[in-house]
RNA sequence: GGCCCGGUGGCAGAGUGGUUAUGCAGCGGUUUGCAAAACCGUGUACAUCGGUUCAAUUCCGGUCCGGGCCUCCA
């Protein structure tokens, strides 16, 4: 398998360091809020990674953190008026919602980063001892300088940084670059006993000792959002490799790129955001899923009503032409495969599956085998196809007007019966409005059958 | 200011040093009571200017335009 490392910045053949055992970490969700679509994006372009390997080696450890314990989580908790713990549980519930509807698979282990203080504690002690953190003011902090090739994941220089700061620099620190492995908490604020008192972490310790703690010093893949690249990520290293004496955290770095409304970042910031949870009421949750494999993981993925529709047309189009076979893992077409081999090239996958699409509507049972044992690996074509053509949720159109199940077979008996009695006018009539519910006839060698469109 | 990443046909979106991506939309056909679906056919697309080359959308350089990171952020 070949990945883009954004360590080499270029395509390499996947050699994982123990092929009996492949070890992956994407960062995860801090939960102080719904997810929105962006955020989605890595569950599941990295969902899709992980299923690949999960094929191509025996056995994969999947680690996706949980981030419980962060400003944002005290300032959200304390405007909604509730406690931290409450906020956490509740939003973590959700978040297990909205990926499940992704049809995104549970990842092996999902730490919380405050079942870990005990591991950041440690690996906080072992780098002031090693003299890469210091303690200044109730804080314990990371000198940057001490460590040689600081900077080689973002290709970012200590000099750059300094020159494009636009933060102020805290008066405790040796260095403007050096960032804070703990911090104090004042009585109101969630803390744990320390060696430097009661205090929390720093954003980025967590991510480091929980890797090691369910991965090791040294592991295969950590992945996440471009936007992690500098500085959580930069930051990760540093601790981890310092504090561990090794060269390497992972040996490989993927970055997912950003989902944009009209070209703009979304982020909660700018406040252009849809949740994942708004984004499956008004698409079906498989659409979303679609639509986001859509574009190369690295690559922008621009949203909108047009993209969705157009999952939804290309969802259609496959459905109906998988039919009725039934998916076997030992069926995956072997050029869609190989498409995922190469950096995961999702779209190249999905035009292959387009490509099975055309002979299995040729009546070619194997390539209908072939479409839904494929469509599997990237979690799409999951459902039957019956309840895939009726499933409410349609793009377009509200349930306010949807007629039930019952009452469109009356409507369609009655147009057949109409037909049979040659009454053509009262059949397509009938066809009509059915078409104006939402409602699709098809007129087939075994009768007539409908999808909602 | 520093550092990254892009600009492909009406839209979305792959890919390639010389030959069909794929889907949607459009057009023509087959089929259908008419449709729908399906199948077949159909598009002088690769920001711009130079360079390398027998040959560049594909490699190199400049320009223009866009996006991102440098602060929480997938």
């Amino acid at each position: 398998m070949q990945l883009y490392n954004t360590l080499t910045r270029q395509k390499q053949s996947f050699a994982p360091i123990d092929p009996s055992h492949v070890r992956v970490y994407a960062c995860g969700p801090t939960v102080y809020g719904r997810i929105h679509v962006g955020n989605a994006r890595p569950i599941v372009v990295f969902d899709v990674l992980v299923r690949v390997l999960r094929r191509l080696y025996d056995r994969v450890t999947y680690v996706r953190n949980i981030t419980d314990v962060d400003d944002k989580i005290n300032e959200r908790a304390a405007t909604n008026g509730q406690s931290i713990t409450d906020l956490c549980n509740e939003t973590i519930a959700s978040f297990h919602a909205d990926t499940a509807a992704l049809g995104a698979e549970p990842p092996d282990v999902e730490p919380r980063a405050t079942h870990h203080i005990d591991e950041m504690i440690a690996m906080i002690s072992l780098l002031i001892d090693k003299g890469h953190a210091y303690v200044a003011d109730g804080h314990v902090l990371f000198q940057v300088s001490t460590m040689d090739n600081y900077g080689a994941l973002s290709k970012r220089s200590i000099d750059d940084m300094i020159a494009g700061a636009r933060v102020e620099v805290a008066p405790y620190k040796r260095a403007a670059e050096d960032f804070v492995l703990w911090k104090p908490s004042v009585p109101e604020q969630p803390g744990w006993d320390s060696p430097w008192g009661r205090g929390r972490p720093g954003w980025h310790i967590e991510c480091s000792a929980m890797a090691k703690t369910y991965l090791g010093e040294l592991f295969d893949i950590h992945a996440g959002g471009l936007d992690l690249i500098f500085p959580h990520h930069e930051n990760e290293i540093a601790q981890s490799c310092c504090a561990h004496g090794t060269s390497h955290m992972a040996n490989y770095w993927l970055h997912n790129g950003f989902v944009t409304m009209n070209d703009e970042k979304m982020s909660k910031s700018l406040g252009n955001i849809i949740t994942v949870e708004e984004a499956t009421s008004r698409y079906r949750p498989e659409v979303v899923r679609a639509a986001l494999l859509s574009a190369h993981y690295r690559a922008p993925l621009d949203l909108s009503d047009s993209t969705m529709q157009d999952a939804h047309n290309s969802l259609d189009r496959l459905y109906r032409a998988a039919g009725t076979a039934e998916i076997s893992d030992d069926r995956v077409d072997d050029e869609f495969l190989a498409c995922l081999c190469d950096d995961l090239n999702t779209p190249a996958a999905l035009a292959r599956l387009h490509e099975l699409a055309r002979l299995a509507n040729k009546r070619d049972q194997v390539a209908a085998i072939a479409l839904k044992s494929s469509a599997a690996l990237l979690g799409l074509l999951r459902q039957e196809g019956d309840v895939w053509a009726k499933g409410a949720g349609s793009v377009s159109g509200g349930d306010d007007k949807r007629l039930d199940d019952t009452a469109i077979d009356a409507e369609i008996a009655a147009r057949n019966a109409a037909r049979t009695a040659r009454d053509f006018a009262k059949a397509d009539a009938i066809r009509d409005a059915l078409a104006d519910a939402g409602i699709i006839l098809e007129d087939g060698q075994d009768g007539t059958s409908w999808r909602r469109s």
